[in-house]
DNA sequence: ATTAATCCTATCAGTTTAATAGGGATTACA
DNA sequence: TGTAATCCCTATTAAACTGATAGGATTAAT
């Protein structure tokens, strides 16, 4: 299940992108326009700018906007940010790998083998997809 | 995540693929050979003989068997027994949908659009795959 | 100075997860 | 007929996670 923070993000992101002008957006309007509690969306846009992927301007009109092109967002990375590992299982995770407790060789894993696919399916997913295809109307 | 229940279950539904003998096959000799705890695994095995994949003989000798051949049982159906949902949020979802509180109208919901596609290439990998590719060699 | 914004830390209630515990019901077989 | 082996069922628990809230510190524009 995704979680609420990265659906809040991914709004945001989107909302940000779509109102690009050249002035920062505030968080505040953001919250009200897609409908997300503030101060829970003030931290997940906090660490999407720890992530590089936004940047901020602090005090009277501050805000926050993108550091990117929206075509140049790509959602594995985005993804990874918000919800942590793309695999549903550490051992099969490119970028958060762990070993299982219980497997004793997990190339003889029946559950390694089918979370593969499914890692590289939805891999196939997000690297095909920016930022720019999520804010297209 | 992929939670300890589901991957329990697909390496015990592996195992007893595997020793497809005429004999059911003992929860307490699955747990021993997977590294299961061993009552953890009773209640993943009884909500999958709820669900119909799994029957079961009481008693002295009694055990677990499967009631389809392995490459009648999809992933897909093994999936939403055991782990639920396959799409990752519930507006999205084919057999668990609900609609979104913060949504006025799906449609317009850069989620939603990206979510759809994961789902279809999750699903594409779950519909292709049974048992018996699990517990090949 | 005042105002409006981000920034940061802490806290909290609720839910879920993984596991454990204890015993009931059923069957094989000596 | 008794006993051991096995599934069946319910309840409980500790830990972790999630979603949200609270309160203020810091920064910048006017």
């Amino acid at each position: 299940m995704l979680s609420k923070k990265t659906k809040y993000g991914l709004k945001a992101l989107t909302f940000i992108a779509k109102s690009d002008g050249e002035d920062p957006v505030r968080v505040g309007e953001i919250a009200q326009n897609e409908n997300i509690p503030q101060k829970f969306l003030e931290s997940i846009l906090l660490t999407l700018r720890k992530s590089g992927l936004l940047g901020s301007k602090k005090g009277k009109h501050g805000g926050y906007y993108l550091r990117k092109e929206p075509s140049e967002i790509l959602m594995t990375d985005v993804m990874r940010v918000l919800e942590g590992p793309i695999a549903m299982v550490p051992c099969v995770s490119l970028n958060f790998y762990e070993k299982c407790d219980d497997c004793p060789d997990e190339h003889e894993c029946s559950v390694h083998k089918l979370m593969v696919e499914v890692r590289d399916s939805t891999l196939s997913v997000f690297r095909n997809r920016t930022l720019a295809d999520l804010s297209e109307v």
